[in-house]
DNA sequence: CAGTGGTCTAGACCACGTC
DNA sequence: ACGTGGTCTAGACCACTGC
């Protein structure tokens, strides 16, 4: 009576299914996954068009605790499939549409992607009295700051060409460093208790004018990305960087959509 | 004896830190909440470099049960702060590098979130006997295809040119479809039954050669995002579109890093 | 072997939305 | 008033890691 109806007469009993013994550390099957697996095969063969069962009922209809139950739909709303309202109940969410996103990995990384081999060349690194305008803003810091110019090459080749300034009063240190053996990344993190928390960052196609050129050994008018990014720290900026990639280094990616959202970060409080 | 040594001497008592009674939905310093807080304040601090308090010394240490402390590490794993391993314990995961992400919404929304007008044109719409050779490559599939031409314009501004081709046996009915009032998006979603699960895509930055640059008034050289994007329904490629987009488009972000995959999607058993 | 995280249970109380 | 999701409890068993 007071008990909620079961969805399907029989029972659906999630050990009949485990196929293999597979010895595995959950038993592969677990529960949780079962009714994951259960209601996203709902969603596709259009079983469930809007709403979703309530917790309590998927627990009656699988013979769990609501616990287990709740999980499962806690899961599908983690991952972008389904979203869930206090006091009405669980919906099923549409795949945001084909947005895509264009990762910018660090050099070193990106180079270990594309299995090529990563050198990196120091062509200035100094202290400047005054930031120019524009980095003074993005900084909201006119004092000192340190000047850093790399080159990175991907086999030999420059690929990319970095303008970094980072605050003086906080990274003093690194102009005593050798930023061709030690990420700037590093430095930051481990060294100067800097955690990076934050970033802003703002892109653009170009052609590259007579001095960038040069650095890429390349004539003018060849297409880069060029990129503005600034870095945070507790939400004090700590750097402030303008990148050149080459227009040719292509930036792959193949992913599943679902979210609006970035990625969870450090998320303080959701 | 058997019971876990406490962290400190003395409890600690969440509820003695409720500054505002603020009367929101959960006490808005819930327990779980509470010990995240807590454990993220530890790793600032450096009181945790490493290894993180147990699922029971937590529980013991702020009094409440092992779920819920349990809830607490498992969220911020989530967020990419710490890393938990089985039957070894819980530490502190560094976050990532500086890498970003720049995201490449439909014209539509990106029209919305610049705030500026949006129209689109319909250049050429119709059926090929055979795709060319890319696209049967992309699509796996050399059937008849639908290739549809349109000009995204923002304040009536060409900024974004696609090309894009779709399989015919799946997407007959687009051929037609009025694709300046209705979105693509829409008509394989909704009307097709083709959701959108799995994303491929490759960017470069090029200057535009004179067919293509007339298409955006713009002269030879111009420089563009060029981007190919093949999308899946279950595995499934189901179109196979070629972007340009104005360069001087700058796609603007900000956000928390913290984790290296990309946003969790339509993920089937994680 | 003791300790860790992974899963699950059968209850409980609360805040919220709907009727 | 009732059903929803949000939080929490005090147990339980398991699989894995370390010594």
């Amino acid at each position: 009576m007071g008990r909620p109806r079961n969805l399907n007469p029989e029972r659906v009993h999630y050990t009949t299914l485990t196929s293999k013994p597979s010895s595995s550390c959950p038993p592969a099957t677990s529960k949780c996954l079962f009714i994951k697996q259960q209601m996203i095969q709902g969603m596709r063969t259009k079983r469930f068009t809007d709403r979703l069962p309530s917790e309590n009922q998927l627990a009656a209809a699988f013979g769990v605790s609501r616990m287990t139950a709740r999980r499962a739909l806690v899961e599908l709303e983690a991952e972008g499939l389904v979203e869930r309202i206090r006091g009405k109940g669980t919906y099923v969410k549409k795949p945001d549409p084909a947005m895509g996103y264009f990762i910018v990995q660090p050099s070193r990384r990106h180079a270990e992607t594309l299995g090529v081999s990563y050198t990196s060349r120091v062509i200035e690194l100094r202290s400047l009295e005054k930031p120019p305008p524009m980095v003074a803003e993005h900084l909201g810091y006119d004092g000192m700051t340190i000047l850093a110019r790399r080159l990175h090459c991907f086999d030999g080749k420059p690929v990319r060409y970095e303008i970094r300034h980072l605050r003086g009063d906080l990274c003093a240190s690194v102009l005593f460093e050798d930023l061709e053996a030690v990420s700037i990344h590093e430095l930051l993190v481990d060294r100067l208790d800097l955690p990076l928390t934050r970033v802003w960052q703002h892109i653009t196609a170009v052609t590259l004018d007579t001095a960038t050129a040069a650095v890429f050994g390349e004539p003018v008018g060849h297409p880069a990305f060029h990129i503005f990014r600034t870095t945070f720290t507790h939400e004090t900026p700590v750097t402030f960087v303008e990148y050149f990639i080459r227009g040719e280094l292509a930036f792959e990616d193949t992913f599943a959509p679902g979210r609006t959202e970035p990625p969870p970060g450090l998320g303080f409080g959701h």
